[in-house]
DNA sequence: AATGAATGAGACTTCATTCAT
DNA sequence: GATGAATGAAGTCTCATTCAT
């Protein structure tokens, strides 16, 4: 048979990933078969091997595509925004955006990815850190401005926000309760800006 | 043999809670083989099976016996604890020395446990939402006493409360880095209630 | 401790054969576990293998017990008839009530006991062709008063018989249908006697 | 390997079937296991599943396949007879050429299958009572020419028939007797219809 | 290039049997 | 005499991966 163009390689390679991010976001890693991800992407098992060597590579690219897409996002995002402030709320509502869209594959990601002897060192984690600087860096812009105490630990900062709108986007799906992005992300920046007692001085 | 002592027997169970304590935090559950876990307990595949009806019991006990021990934890520490702002810190020095001790262990709950179709209903998510009260109901108070605004979104203190400390335990842990609970506490406890600013006017 | 009595050890025998009869007729063999026929005798599982060597052992004890009382019932119900006809009748009676009433245990019999490498040679098969010589004796004095002919195979006489007695309560039972046994045993010899016109000319 | 044709796949589930009768019928479904089958149809136990769902279906299909043959057997047996006697002769030389040949699986279906629990509503019930009513329907055709009396119980008539068959050919079989099928048939034929004396009036 | 048949290791679980106490 | 804890082989079944076609 004549060889497959380049981008007919490509189209597939795309439609057994995007297949792989169906089936692993629905049954998760270990309970997803390598048959039901061939399947879904309409290809034969055998046919799978030639474009993934295994069933963790696949999960890896999965993931890879993904975060590189949040990145590019985030990265426009803080770009646009003029000053601090906008550059965290639009932070903040793009990661609470990706969180509310995509809550099966951030969870797959928190859930799975640890469990790889070769996840230290692979390319999710490089796309880990990349995504983590751009949130310290913005803040960073915070404390120039003196809109954020010098004494701040700025990853503690970044863990709180990660970590809450995670917890967020979670308790949401699971009890199934409507998401407003806009007006969470307008109240967390609000809550780290000026604390609980939510005032403003300015 | 005759009948193991009631504590023997009991040393037991603990021991191969404890060992499928360390499977399943390293592995992740289903990764986990029993077999693996009855050879890091020193017994037999068979001898487990009269401890444990089967593998998914194991992990609820795992973390049935962990949830409860926090829960005691942090009731306490609130009740020792006087007024509003001390009672904050209490909970979250002690959920932060939780992850901090036991970060492999949450996210296991994290993790896996929501894969499960007997979680609703089960006695781990009944540890959840008591777990979960204990901090709405502290916030409560604060809202009496004025120091919370009433516009604060309780749940989403709580989830940026639980996410950040998730968040920042597990980060602590992967890099081996050196964890300061006290000092940490007093950090989130301060940027909740006064925001990144970080001052305090009264 | 003090030895047993001779007395108390036959006394656990028989229980133990009682517990296994009972466990192996509700769940036939392969089902049955030695620890409920150990639980079923109120002893313990290591106790159990003081009495019988094995599992099969125990198969073999229910079976052997039964089936000699069945033969003691049958020599003694020919040795009170008068004639061929009564001896036939009773024999006939005798088969029925006994399937009628351990059903289970015939079934048991015919469903397990082949498909042990030891049956051939074994005293199971011993008391099986006693039993099944009663019924050809019986048939033979038939042939000596001229009442059976000699042209009939006394074998096949047997085998249609006991087969037919077989079918009959197993359909009973199976069916949950009440029993005649008397009026069935008296079908049946008018039956073979006679044929199934069903009459009689002397 | 590419899609094995149509009909070396039918090939490959009729010796997988073959293979499963002759190792259920050596040991009973309980003893045998799903790698003897595999071994015996010579293929791994992995494949085995790619045809059946699981062992029990094995044994049904084993089941299913031997009795349609059977009962389309008997159909066309009847249906070529022209009266009463012929049909009930043609039926009971057919039924003893089945047991003659299928022994073991005559034996197999009688002692496996009602220990299942979905037994009961199952294709193999259906066709046990569609093998059943065949006989009965024959047996009325005798009543109504008055060959059988209306007195006779024709349930009890064919247990007679298909019990005594059994136990004939069992004892032939497990004796290794050399079997008269077309004797034997009128033998039973004339034992039925004339009773042990053996003698006609007509 | 593409298939999907085939493998075989390994998963969870049960249980007859042994033996230290 | 008696216990029941302990073993370990064996059972059914799944599935990632290979490779003949």
């Amino acid at each position: 048979m004549p060889r497959l163009s380049a981008e007919r390689l490509q189209d597939r390679r795309d439609s057994i990933i995007a297949a792989a991010r169906e089936v692993f976001t629905r049954s998760g890693f270990a309970q997803s078969s390598v048959s039901d991800i061939a399947q879904a992407a309409g290809i034969s098992d055998g046919l799978l091997y030639r474009y993934f060597p295994n069933k963790q590579e696949l999960l890896f690219e999965v993931l890879g595509g993904f975060y590189t897409k949040v990145i590019t996002g985030a990265e426009q995002a803080i770009e646009i925004a003029p000053d601090f402030e906008s550059k965290m709320l639009a932070l903040v509502q793009q990661h609470l955006q990706t969180f509310a869209r995509d809550t099966d594959l951030c969870r797959l990601f928190i859930a799975e990815v640890r469990n790889f002897d070769d996840y230290v060192g692979s390319e999710i984690q490089q796309l880990n850190r990349r995504y983590a600087s751009i949130f310290l860096r913005v803040f960073a812009t915070g404390v120039e401005r003196g809109i954020v105490s010098a004494d701040i630990d700025l990853r503690l900062l970044r863990d709180i926000l990660f970590g809450g709108i995670e917890h967020w986007a979670w308790r949401h799906i699971s009890m199934d309760l409507p998401m407003d992005v806009k007006g969470t992300a307008g109240m967390i920046c609000n809550l780290l800006l000026c604390g609980v007692r939510g005032d403003r001085r300015d």
